[in-house]
RNA sequence: GCGCCCGUAGCUCAACUGGAUAGAGCACCGGCCUUCUAAGCCGGCGGUUGCAGGUUCGAUUCCUGCCGGGCGCGCCA
């Protein structure tokens, strides 16, 4: 992770709040003798989850952090605490534990309220105004289009898309951005790449560049030229490679020989037409990229061209702004950005001495636009590879005068797949890498959504696609999906034995929800909000997945120790609602990881 | 050489940003279907959190130094 953003806590819940209030209370009331003013400061309440049940519903550690300033044994100030704690009726008992923890527990019941709350919001059940509003750009994916999707990306939507829905959630206003890499020398490869494929298609016979786009997805874009143009753009092969650079797979000349050959080829089909085969297998790509990220349930508000930022005079303008800022210099016939000014390791060219801007001046330009759009978030999620590139974005944010903590870079690690055991090989080299389709052809979106945002951003990921094939109890898919199956499958039973559920009476006799396991799944439900802003905060799905697992655990646990369609009509009407409530948390859960919630299995 | 990420049970990963006895799943062993879907449940086994120091009431978490793995250090994009 890289990020100047602050740390930010999510709101407590109202129970918390009210412990916390609580514990101010008690604290003000400490006599000045057992903890002088000084040894008060800086020391902030907070409440914090008990891991173990033990340890009550919730615990404080002001004590201990109270001890060190008065020079008081923690024990003596938590009793100190407790006596002082104003009464309050949710609380069932406060104890002392371990070093000096004060642990709160509350009477049965106390969370009843939560679940009314989770029927009546429904599907705006865990939203909050953490955000408050603010505008927030997630800038994810960006892939070239000069290729298909593959898996690599599709961790990058999966994640980009969570973390986006997880902002909305968490009530920021955001924005999806996909930068559209269509602009400079891998675009001309691209276009040559296409071009010499419609050379083939006429009849040429010629050996492709090490350099080129050697995939079959060029063959049928080639096609559609071929169409097009008919042989208008076909010239005969001798003339087209002679005296070039030679081209080798090892040698160092094959970037010389592709670039010589784009120079060759605009000179002899002439640039406007060379223009339109980069723009037809451009617009190709990405109509392709467009409809794969759509299947796969991530969309976007805003497509931005790189060519755009030229075309229309950004890049110059950004360029001018740095001059004016003094933070370019020439040296040696080329155009420098002073990026060491704000910790960059070396200054960057934005000009190159034969007058090329370079990609980075493009990338100058987008953030001095989106500085210009008024985000106070700028996420960017970048590949693990790019993670040198975070001190430039930051130099080029500074030099533009934009807020640092506005700022904020998150890498994704790599994705492996495992077949049978084994890792499946890839290459971009030669072609031969794995797709997003192919994989979500494999193993359906569900899993794939799931399974991409099942590790934390900045953990490598091992992708077994034996097991997210799996329909068995093995896969964390199936386990989080059935839960919520299970429940309307209840209802149907319901139905089909002539009973009817009554939601207002559900939630009047919730108080005969006295079982353990019961207890366990009121408990997890009503955390539910407060982990999803955490989740929200910390850009973090993986802890939503494994929330909805653990979630999915206590149902599945209560749905096996007792029967809810039972002949005392208080309990029935209990337990069923308790269901609906953890059912539509699941079902929210899944929406914001993008993965269906089935009514049936 | 410099920089970023990672190192936790046999395997894949968590650990609420410094809290209590480090938790899940898989694998392995043993139980549970005539009752709302067994795509499920219950129990057991499994740890010197890579190593060595430091900071403190308390460290998987913060600091320093090593070791191991991944990635990056262009007038390429």
């Amino acid at each position: 992770m890289y990020t100047f953003a602050p740390c930010q806590f999510a709101t407590d819940p109202a129970l918390k709040a009210a412990i916390e209030s609580l514990l101010n209370s008690a604290l003000t009331a400490l006599p000045e003798t057992l903890v002088p003013a000084e040894a008060r400061g800086g020391i902030d309440i907070e409440v914090l989850n008990t891991k173990d049940e033990k340890h009550g519903d919730f615990a404080s550690n002001l004590a201990m952090r109270l001890a060190k300033g008065a020079r008081q044994n923690p024990r003596k100030i938590a009793q100190a605490l407790i006596d002082a704690l104003p009464a309050n009726d949710s609380l069932a008992k406060v104890e002392i534990a371990g070093a000096g923890f004060i642990n709160f527990f509350l009477k049965q019941g106390a969370y009843n309220a939560e679940i009314a709350r989770a029927l009546a919001e429904g599907e705006a059940y865990g939203c909050s105004r953490l955000g408050a509003g603010e505008k927030a750009q997630v800038e994810f994916v960006s892939a070239n289009p000069t290729g298909p999707l593959h898996v690599g990306h599709g961790r990058h939507a999966a994640y980009g898309a969570c973390v986006a829905n997880l902002l909305t959630a968490a009530g920021y206003e955001v924005q999806r951005e996909y930068y559209v890499n269509d602009a400079g020398r891998q675009m001309e490869i691209l276009a040559v790449s296409t071009w010499l494929r419609y050379l083939e298609l006429c009849g040429e016979r010629l050996t492709f560049p090490v350099n080129g786009y050697v995939g079959d997805y060029i063959v049928p874009i080639a096609r559609i030229l071929e169409e097009r143009e008919g042989a208008a753009l076909r010239v005969p092969c001798a003339p087209l490679f002679a005296e070039l650079p030679k081209d080798e797979p090892e040698g160092g000349d094959k970037d010389k020989y592709i670039d010589a050959l784009i120079v060759r080829a605009r000179e002899l089909i002439g640039a406007p037409a060379f223009r339109r085969v980069q723009d037809l297998a451009t617009n190709n790509i990405l109509d392709d990229i467009r409809e794969d990220l759509l299947e796969f349930g991530v969309s976007f508000d805003s497509w931005f061209s790189e060519r755009s930022l030229s075309d229309d005079g950004s890049v110059d303008k950004a360029i001018a702004k740095l001059q004016q800022g003094g933070h370019a210099y020439l040296k040696e016939g080329a155009l420098w950005f002073k990026s060491t000014d704000f910790g960059d390791e070396k200054d960057r060219v934005m000009i190159r001495d034969n007058g090329v801007k370079t990609y980075f001046s493009s990338d100058i330009a987008y953030i001095f636009n989106k500085l210009g759009r008024g985000f106070r978030h700028l996420l960017y999620l970048l590949g693990a590879d790019h993670h040198g590139y975070a001190p430039r974005l930051r130099a080029m944010l500074l030099a533009l005068g934009g807020p640092p903590e506005s700022l904020e870079v998150r890498f994704l690690q790599f994705v492996t797949l495992f077949r049978g055991g084994e890792k499946v090989q890839m290459s971009t080299r030669s072609g031969k890498f794995v797709t997003l389709r192919e994989l979500r052809g494999e193993v359906g979106n569900d899993a794939a959504r799931l399974f991409y945002v099942m590790r934390s951003n900045d953990q490598h990921l091992d992708f077994d696609l034996d097991l997210a094939k799996a329909r068995s109890n093995d896969n964390p898919v199936y386990y989080i999906q059935y839960a919520h199956a299970r429940v309307s499958s209840v209802l149907k039973q319901l139905n089909e034995r002539g009973l009817k559920h009554d939601a207002g009476d559900g939630l009047k006799s919730l108080d005969r929800l006295t079982e353990p396991q019961e207890q366990q799944l009121v408990k997890r439900l009503s955390a539910y909000p407060e982990m999803l802003g955490q989740c929200a905060l910390q850009r973090a799905p993986h802890a939503l997945v494994h929330y909805l697992r653990d979630l999915a655990n206590d149902f599945h646990t209560y749905y096996s120790a007792h029967q809810f369609i039972v002949e005392d009509q208080a309990v029935r009407d209990a337990r069923l609602t308790l269901s609906l409530a953890t059912q539509v948390v699941i079902r929210n859960g899944l929406k914001l990881l993008g993965v269906s919630a089935p009514d049936t299995m």
